[in-house]
DNA sequence: CCAGGTCTTGCCATCGATGGCATAGCGCGG
DNA sequence: CCGCGCTATGCCATCGATGGCAAGACCTGG
């Protein structure tokens, strides 16, 4: 409970009997101190529990050590793993990660990223709301870019190579005997779900196989969405045997029509890991959103951006890959 | 790409002919400043686009007004619920969150929690991992743990009313016609797992029913300890007609148990949404644990200390609430 | 024994913004 | 017409740490 003003750089230097300017040599590991006086003033800084003030640092530094985040939602459970990863590399060096969301509002967007630059942070990560982000594009401040491109920044990209997930999802299918496969997914206009449907149609043509726009529906923006597109698609004349569910959302539809419709017969390959995929009847095959190798790489992208600030702007793509559990494994 | 230096006060009041002081009143709002020199002030900030620098503030002030929020975890799906809650009040506010994860390691949450001292943070959010946290207790920092006390750290606390919603839960399936009913749950040196096996034995004594030892099973800290018990009480003498799971990890394996054992007849109410409950069949009845609720709370209740320093240390309890999908309100 | 160099240390200014005090300018009553 | 009081503004010091430069101590070789 005791009030102490926090010990400054000056009380050590006091204690130990040497200039400030010796003490903050000591601090910051420069050679030209004599042993015997370096010794002096690490005891007084133990003794006197010093820490030194970050913000301080920061001011005479003009930059902050700490980096942003910047991601639609902090509950979404890709980027809370993507988020987890981010952390856990900044803070093994020394980084302190400050986190926001943008709740899709790209005016909320600026706000707090504004809020970000106003402290000075080294570096930010984003996964971007709002349409044209040129505004950000100062040259002053490292950016590496999440998940999404943004309108208008040359910026570093860490993605998953979506196209070629969805090429392998589908070419999973296909080696299973499948031959018509339907797509439920979000709009093209979003770029990760164009990828994905890109590499749909990319697999079945490279297979040959017949592409039935009616086996597309790519205007589930919600579960419900979803959910009402699987009775369309398999109450048709030609009914697909197999589904691609290429979004976490478009799943949580997907899984309960065809569990209701007591169609666990029709092969399914989802995006997305889900917790209780496991524990379903048959058990759901995944396409695994690696969020914890994103935030890795971009984390590591970042630091070594702000190490060599001169580095060409680079677009890396990490692999997904195939969780099998038994769902994308049934034939027709 | 222009790499021009950041607009400066100074800049500022350069541009509109005045001193530095006055262009700081301006910032901030002082009202002795003639409507006209702050009205050139303005414009000069427009012009140059002018962003304060928040370290500078900060150091002047001698406080961050950013908050720290330390977790076990960031991809628990429950604190990142919390944490999403928490950043939308704080930066409602104007303040930026930094986020840390101890991963259960309590050195390493020494050193986050150093970290963030260093940066001289306004407040801290803390779910306390270690064992002793009596250091933190400098009487400086305004503290509000989240989710479990910390021992040696007297602080406000914001959790679940987990007895109540154990209670609940157990009366729940009592009035469904339950009589023998089985807790799965993790260790009571827990808090947390301890008040919500209190409240499933409280429940029972209240509706004046047998409490059988053999239906407990408080060892199961992983999905694998969990799914290994059901077979056993399942397949027991006098086995349970109903089962309280009572932490989502306990749940993950319950419910595949159940599923392949083939007795989904058995009741069953489980701590914890997850995203597929409502997809099994019978769907998943569960308390929910109320993330987003928790962070609110928190987050209100540490900028109430903040303005208000002197504030009496409380326990605040949120009730979860038992969403009803099904497989709770089977009868024996 | 001294000049020249190295090693060690200290003083002052600086980062950007704000608090305390001083002061210039103005209006108004005596 | 003078002085008091109020408003509007400016100068300087300050927060905590670090960079540049200078100076003192010490050593070595001539």
């Amino acid at each position: 409970m005791a009030k102490t003003a926090p010990t400054r750089l000056l009380d050590v230097a006091n204690a130990a009997g040497v200039s400030l300017r010796t003490a903050s040599r000591v601090l910051n590991d420069d050679p030209r101190v004599a042993p015997v006086t370096r010794q002096r003033v690490r005891e007084a800084m133990v003794g006197l529990r010093f820490e030194p003030d970050a913000m301080a640092r920061s001011l005479r530094a003009g930059t902050d050590t700490a980096i942003g985040f910047v991601v639609e939602s902090i509950s979404d459970p890709f980027f809370a793993d993507v988020i987890d990863a981010v952390e856990l590399e900044m803070s093994r060096h020394g980084r302190s990660v400050l986190v926001t969301s943008t709740r899709r509002d790209s005016g909320w967007e600026r706000d707090v990223i504004g809020r970000m630059l106003q402290r000075r942070i080294a570096g930010l990560l984003l996964c971007p709301t709002g349409e044209d982000h040129s505004w950000l594009d100062t040259g002053r401040l490292p950016i590496v870019l999440v998940d999404r491109p943004a309108p208008g920044l040359p910026a570093d990209l860490v993605e998953i190579d979506d196209h070629r997930a969805a090429f392998e999802a589908v070419a999973h299918l296909i080696t299973h005997g499948h031959q018509r496969i339907a797509y439920v997914g979000d709009t093209p206009a979003i770029p990760t779900s164009a990828a994905r449907l890109r590499g749909y149609r990319d697999a079945l043509a490279h297979y040959r196989l017949e592409a039935d726009e009616y086996l597309v529906n790519c205007n589930c923006a919600t579960s419900q969405d979803a959910a009402h597109a699987v009775p369309a698609l398999i109450g048709g004349s030609r009914p697909p045997t197999a589904i691609l569910s290429a979004t976490t959302r478009a799943s949580l539809g997907v899984v309960p029509a065809l569990h209701s419709a007591g169609r666990t017969d029709i092969a399914l390959v989802a995006f997305g890991d889900f917790p209780m995929a496991d524990a379903l009847r048959p058990a759901v095959t995944v396409v695994d959103h690696p969020g914890h190798e994103v935030g890795r790489v971009a984390a590591a992208r970042l630091l070594a951006r702000l190490s060599q600030p001169g580095l060409p702007v680079e677009r890396i793509q990490v692999p997904a890959r195939i969780i099998e559990r038994g769902s994308g494994e049934l034939r027709p």
